[in-house]
This record gives C-alpha cells, structure tokens and sequence, in this order.
DNA sequence: CAAAAGTAAGTGAATGGTTACTTACTTTAT
DNA sequence: ATAAAGTAAGTAACCATTCACTTACTTTTG
C-alpha cells in the first residue's frame, strides 16, 4: 500500500533505525545519541524501538553490524579483478574514504565504540572489524612485495598502521574542518605519500 | 605541616582535578567521566569540586590548557638545536608518541571533546590545539623542501595530514591492543616509512 | 598574644533534569 | 480476530549543580 508509514514491518524498521544512528552520529557526538533522539527522528515514540531491539546496546550492535557488511564488502569490491597488489591497496584506500565520505557518522561510531572501558557487544564487533581490514591490507602488501612492487625492507605491520592512520588523519581533519567534501580532494594527495613511503625504488 | 592532605590551596587542586581526570580518561571513555568520579579518585566529595571550578566544562578547559601547555612545550624542546628538518620531524614525532605513552587519556580526551557537535570551550581549545601543532609540522615540512631535504612536488598540506593521522593510526592500534608499550616500539618503524614517503630521492 | 572574626576548603544531602527501559492500552494489517 | 506495531505515561537510576553547614587555617583587634 506504500501510504502507511506506520506499521512497518519488523525487518524494515530495523533497518531505518541503523541508517537513523548513522545520521545522527554525523550530526552529534555518538555517544550521547539517546534512544529519544533516534525515535524523534524516526517519527515514532521512544517506546516503540523497543519493540524491535531489546536494548540500546542491541541497536548499536546492529548498526556496527551494518558498517562491517556495507565497509568490508564495499573494499571488496572495489579491489576484485584488480592484479597489481599497489593498485589494489589504492582501490581499496579510495573506496574506503568514499564511503566514509557518505557516512560521516561510521569513523566517529567506530572510534566512538573502541573508546568504552568494558567490552560491550558493539566494542568487539567495532574491534573485530578492524581486524578484518587490517587482515586485507596485510595481504595486499604480502603480495606487494613479492611481486617486488613494494620495498623489500619495509616493516609489515608498521605499513599496515599508516594505512589504517592515513584515513584516520583524513577523517581527523575533515572532523576539524566540519567539511566531508575536502576529503575526496585530500585523500588521493595523501595516498601519493604513502605510497612513496611503501614502493620499492 | 604537610601531614594534612585536606584543605589544600586552591591551585594545588585544580592540578590534581586534571592529572586525575586525565587518569581516569586512560581507563574509560572520556565521554562519561563524572563529577563523581573524578571527586570519588581524588578521595573528596562531590561537591568539593565546584569550589574549585564553576562548573564541569571549566574541568575539562584546565585539561585542555594543562595538555596544550605540556604537549606544545614538549615537542618545542625536543626541536630545539636540531638543524636538519627531517631531523626536526623526528624528534618532533618521537616526543609526541612519548608524551602519548605517558598519558594515554590525552589523545581519547582530545578526539572526544572534537566530536561534540555544539562548540564548547573545551572543544575550542582542542581545536587551536591541533592548528598551533600542524603550524608546526608545516614550518618543518617547508623548511625541509627548502634545503631539498624534502621531495619538491611534496603536497605540503596532505604531508601534514599525514604526519598526524600516522600517530593516530599508532594510538588506535594500542587502544585496540589495550597496550601503550608498544606504542615506541612501532613508532620508529612508522616514521620510517613516512619519511621515505616525504623526503627527497 | 590570645580571642574574635574572616575565609577558603570540605561534607553530605537535596534538586531538577535526563535517560534507558517498562507497562497498559490502542491501532493496523493480514 | 489476533499478533505485530504503535502510543503515552510511567519508573528507577544517574548526573551536574546547589545548599546549609562544618572544619582548618589566617588575619584583625582589644
């Protein structure tokens, strides 16, 4: 019927509640995002998510959820059928800025959640995806350097760290600038530098 | 007669509020450090605080100032009777990571009050925070394209970038790891490959 | 020089606002 | 008609801030 706006189905509002914290987490700090504020702009009473999620901490596990299906598969692609293991990790680096670019709220989410002292759901779920990420780069740079398109005395976890921190420093200043869009401009001139940094010759 | 630890002068406080809100920022997310506790830590009651400061922000602005000072002041001293600016960079670099080591609360401090989305004033004095430090960065960074120490085709902005976000790569990694130790341990390796990135030939 | 007056620092118990979560009841869709 | 989805009005916990009062020390004054 399409009219209705109330009533939706189960799976959908879960769905519009995750993308809603993402929204939101772009807009304020993450951690005070009360479950007021999400229904508030859902257009729904407080009470009503809790038809759908039993706690606060269970819809905050399903939006990291979201980020780690949507990031992961997003680098994924933006790497397959691509040889050159440099070529791969500069695929991988743009598609990554691309998409925070279009969800200012996952970085501040993410690093968000890994600040909590106690290991919530949600904390593990951001550290495991990290983990995953970390796992690809490390790859790509393997394959890097035994294709000999990467230095061969360069220190494998250092270079995985700079990656990871490049964005982050993207991300930083983006924060400080209040501005998404100097990210895409930046981001290819950052990566210039790092690979500099990384390939042999 | 010193045997007293009540009723300390009103600056001898204050410099304990903030060593002990900086403690306790290395032990939890930042974002919920309480009066409470903070009061709790220091073996005071709760509203003792307020008769040291107006009010909670004003906490916060003295960590912000005690962090601009002693960071600030650090790197300055570790810089100073270094000609050579990629020599400059790496001391720079070095004492950054090892202020951060010592106190692990300050980089989550700092992150935390950036993420706030109305502008208070401890947010404001992170902000110049970064900008006094990047001015910093960008003199050397000069200074080095000018005695060809550096790549000329440098993108000076992005390799200012990119100094920061590879010490905040290095600092999510110890928060993921829960372990600041090894912090300077990876932090040489890091900078060897940001220097390769940067410097000339 | 000591008692009185003054003051900064401390306590502990309100206070009012906010938050996650619950409950009793109503609406909607199949 | 019934189960899922929604509302509105709770509740208990927590938090920053305030307040009335006490304690430790300093200054003033007879």
């Amino acid at each position: 019927m399409a009219l209705h706006v109330k009533h939706l189905s189960g799976d959908k509002r879960r769905a519009i509640t995750v993308e809603t914290v993402i929204e939101l987490a772009a807009e304020q700090n993450p951690n005070d995002i009360t479950t007021a504020a999400i229904a508030n702009r859902m257009g729904l009473s407080q009470g009503a998510l809790f038809k759908h999620f039993p706690n606060k901490d269970a819809i905050l596990s399903a939006v990291m959820e979201w980020v780690s299906k949507r990031l992961l598969s997003r680098v994924d692609k933006a790497v397959q059928s691509i040889a050159s293991p440099t070529a791969a990790l500069e695929a991988m680096f743009m598609a990554h800025v691309s998409f925070v670019a279009e969800h200012p709220g996952v970085p501040r989410m993410l690093f968000g959640e890994l600040q909590h002292a106690s290991d919530t759901a949600p904390k593990r779920m951001a550290q495991t995806l990290i983990s995953h990420y970390r796992e690809r780069i490390h790859k790509f740079i393997e394959a890097g350097k035994a294709e000999g398109e990467l230095y061969s005395g360069l220190d494998n976890d250092a270079a995985v760290s700079l990656f990871v921190g490049s964005i982050q420093g993207l991300v930083m200043q983006s924060l400080l600038a209040g501005d998404v869009k100097k990210l895409a401009q930046e981001a290819p001139r950052v990566f210039n530098i790092y690979l500099r940094g990384i390939r042999s010759a």
